[in-house]
DNA sequence: GAAAACGAGAACGCTTCCGTAACGATTTTC
DNA sequence: GAAAATCGTTACGGAAGCGTTCTCGTTTTC
């Protein structure tokens, strides 16, 4: 089931979002640290950095450097893969999830508001 | 009429515009200068600096800095009030309007797509 | 099994953003 | 009209992000 949208419901809805993120201000994250969390909670894995890198279109050194940051906030996890030890699979962490799932219901509060 | 999302559809909704927004590369804008371009072109005028700065929670440099950044790029313009010479206002441009007509379609366009 | 290919991370110099603190210009107060 | 308050900006030191290049461990190739 497709979301209609009119141009104005769209740029408030992301006006009032972005006011949020920025008031709440824990440390807010970059745009790409979020699309990378976002991509990597909602496409299913496995994710490795150098996928990471080609689907964001940056270099390997900004996922590298990415998921260093919002590992220490605990928002992601890194581990060896054991098959292919040159690779590192990201995952998930119950405070990553928990960091979209307090988004999500942002979003959906703020589109509920949403009038005209 | 408000907009009624699952969670999954926000936090999709979210997802791809990001994506989008990293990819397109045209020189991204940080969260705290898409919340004040948003602000500025969504809420009646007059827009000041102080009065931006409180509204986000940030300090005034930052602010200044962000106008700074976006004049540069054509996208907002400032004028010194005439009432009262302290204030500077800030103005809306074509090119601001065309900048948040495009990322409105995109917004638009993403949630037209969602299923589920 | 030696050499080439591959993946992630570290090192480097650079740019940009941050908050605090100060500064000039202007207006208000008394 | 002198002093205090207000507004935007600049100056400063520090933190964080960037891309390029390289290093190091691992795997594949032949």
């Amino acid at each position: 089931m497709p979301v209609e949208l009119s141009a104005t419901q769209a740029l408030t809805l992301w006006h009032t979002v972005s006011l949020d993120q920025v008031r709440i201000e824990t440390g807010d994250l970059t745009l790409r640290q979020m699309a990378i969390l976002l991509h990597i909670y909602l496409v299913p894995p496995p994710h490795t950095v150098r996928g990471l890198a080609a689907t964001l279109g940056v270099t390997k050194p900004v996922i590298t450097r990415a998921l260093d940051t919002m590992g220490e906030r605990g928002l992601v996890e890194r581990v060896r893969d054991a098959r292919d030890r040159r690779n590192v699979v990201i995952k998930r962490t119950v405070t990553g999830a928990l960091y979209l799932e307090k988004l999500g219901d942002l979003i959906i509060d703020r589109g509920r508001r949403l009038s005209l």
